[in-house]
DNA sequence: AATAATCTACGAAATACTTCGTAATTTAAA
DNA sequence: TTTAAATTACGAAGTATTTCGTAGATTATT
């Protein structure tokens, strides 16, 4: 498995981003969705990837006359790690905090929140 | 009202978490309090909170020999922020995602589990 | 009042992150 | 095969963040 302690900055967040829902994609790719938020150099998101690719977060592999960027490390674990980081670093480790906080201001649908309601049961139920 | 685009470097947020929990504080303290996590030195501590004074972060009030500084944003505000931003940039803005992901790998008990469904079932009689 | 302890102000080094220019390389087109 | 287009490698500048040393000021002790 990846290691787990990486960091991805908030540029590389971004990167990954694209990454995890496009795939596997060149340079090229990348940067012209990036691009479509903010004004961003072809070097600069060149750069990013290559260092990224240094730290293990991508991996990449020569195709046709470029390269072909894929995540090295899964969305979910990702997910999880920054959660824990944004649980401990500000909700003082309290799930229950961060959950309400995160419903409360936000408009999830009825649908959504029967959902979670029904998910919340079925973790009770593993409990018992 | 604060200015609602702060965004508190790693090393901010670890003052902010001791000041939200001691309330209005010295240096001195501070710094204790975050040497029990880390190595840190005093004069390090020190220019951060003078930063985070100037930002606007912090306000600071003499007090005999030193100054007493208090968090100048609301934890709430922070921690809405701060889920905004993981919201958006890691979970796609699914804040459903995100809750499930929190409640998924989190010891919740069972008791809070069952706050967490009177809240939703509250937040949706509210909708209806 | 002299000494010691504590705190502040200031500057600057150390580190991390983001950005891009330029030159070289490779591939495609003319 | 020459030219043009795309990609890469490399270095370095720009910015933000974190760190701390030193000198000076303030307060408490002797």
């Amino acid at each position: 498995m990846q290691r787990n302690d990486m960091r991805p900055t908030e540029a590389e967040l971004e990167i990954l981003q694209v990454l995890w829902e496009k795939g596997p994609s060149p340079v090229r790719t990348v940067n012209d969705e990036l691009s479509r938020k903010r004004e961003i150099g072809y070097t600069t998101t060149l750069k990013l990837m290559q260092i990224m690719a240094e730290k293990g977060l991508l991996t990449r592999l020569k195709e046709g006359r470029g390269h072909v960027y894929s995540c090295a490390i899964q969305q979910n674990d990702t997910q999880q790690q920054m959660l824990d980081r944004l649980l401990n670093g500000v909700f003082g480790g309290s799930a229950t905090k961060l959950v309400m906080q995160a419903l409360g201001n936000s408009k999830t649908s009825e649908k959504e929140l029967n959902e979670i309601k029904k998910y919340i049961e079925n973790l009770e139920g593993g409990k018992s």
